[in-house]
DNA sequence: AGACGTTCTCGGGCGC
DNA sequence: TGCGCCCGAGAACGTC
């Protein structure tokens, strides 16, 4: 479920709730979460008697920056967070619990089953997989138009999977890939290094109102998303492709066409996103 | 039934 | 022919 703007919320609502908390034990219900220890009883071990600090994160990842070490985790497609007293009920689909010395815990539940977990040394995470290739922060100061020029090169590869690809730029999934190029007016299989000097910029422009805004409305809830604080997000209301196939485009009234790019489903309106640039028409061939 | 917000692995195809 | 890169397909899972 989570792209930037949803993990960037869940980290904000989380960070009220958990920093100062110390881990009195640590529970792993459903080991495939944790990556890295690999025996799952070390991952527990790591963390016992340390403090949260703080909680960043980068791209799609949650940081939790601990005494000695940071616990990076992905929430995937339906990871999420919550705080709850120790003798509230366990819900379903639970999996991995700090047990805090205050009497409240952190759970962490996973219906798919698909997150991850991994302990580094404090900050070492980053030179390490799986954060180690990560490309831009698009609401960074250092996504730049020219930056993001260079990671656009010369990949004759489609926009739309390029944009997916966490190690050019990261934060953007499936949903606000979709938004943004709509909002460009670029067609989804558009070959990146066919993009325009004035495409690149429309694009850079569409990426980062798309995230700001999402941001601001405490990201999408689609399906099953909720912050840490178990409140849905807004942004879901003002998807202008996303989930409207076959809806009116916005702009132009066309309908919205559903495909699959790259595997993934895709939305984009055939005459405000048209393949084909714009060009004098010519006759035959 | 099949899709689903994610990402990793694998294998075929291509170019050098 | 061989190697490396790149891309797309499939897999991981449970729910509607």
């Amino acid at each position: 479920m989570p792209e930037l703007p949803e993990v960037e919320t869940v980290r904000r609502t989380l960070e009220k709730l958990v920093i100062g908390k110390t881990v009195e034990r640590v529970s792993v219900l459903l080991k495939r979460i944790v990556q890295l220890p690999d025996d799952t009883e070390a991952f527990a071990l790591l963390l016992q008697g340390e403090t949260i600090r703080s909680v960043e994160r980068r791209g799609k990842f949650l940081r939790f920056m601990f005494d000695q070490y940071t616990m990076v985790s992905h929430l995937r497609m339906e990871g999420r967070y919550g705080v709850y007293g120790a003798d509230e009920n366990m819900e379903p689909h639970t999996h991995v619990i700090f047990h805090f010395t205050d009497g409240t815990e952190l759970r962490y539940k996973d219906v798919r089953q698909f997150g991850t977990m991994h302990i580094f040394p404090l900050n070492q995470d980053l030179s390490e997989l799986p954060l180690k290739k990560l490309g831009l922060e698009p609401l960074d100061d250092s996504f730049t138009l020219e930056a993001f020029r260079d990671k656009l090169g010369k990949r004759a590869t489609k926009i739309k999977p390029l944009l997916l690809n966490q190690e050019y730029i990261v934060g953007i999934g499936n949903i606000y890939v979709d938004e943004s190029l709509f909002l460009a007016g670029i067609h989804p299989e558009r070959e990146a290094n066919t993009l325009s000097k004035q495409e690149q910029a429309k694009l850079y422009e569409a990426i980062v109102a798309t995230l700001n805004e999402a941001v601001a409305a405490g990201g999408s809830s689609v399906k099953s998303y909720v912050n840490g604080q178990g409140e849905i997000g807004m942004f879901q209301h003002q998807l202008k492709m996303y989930g409207r196939k076959a809806e009116p485009c916005l702009t132009c009234g066309h309908a919205i066409e559903k495909t699959v790019v790259a595997g993934r489903g895709t939305h984009y309106c055939p005459k405000c996103q048209p393949l084909k640039r714009p060009k004098a028409k010519r006759s035959g061939s």
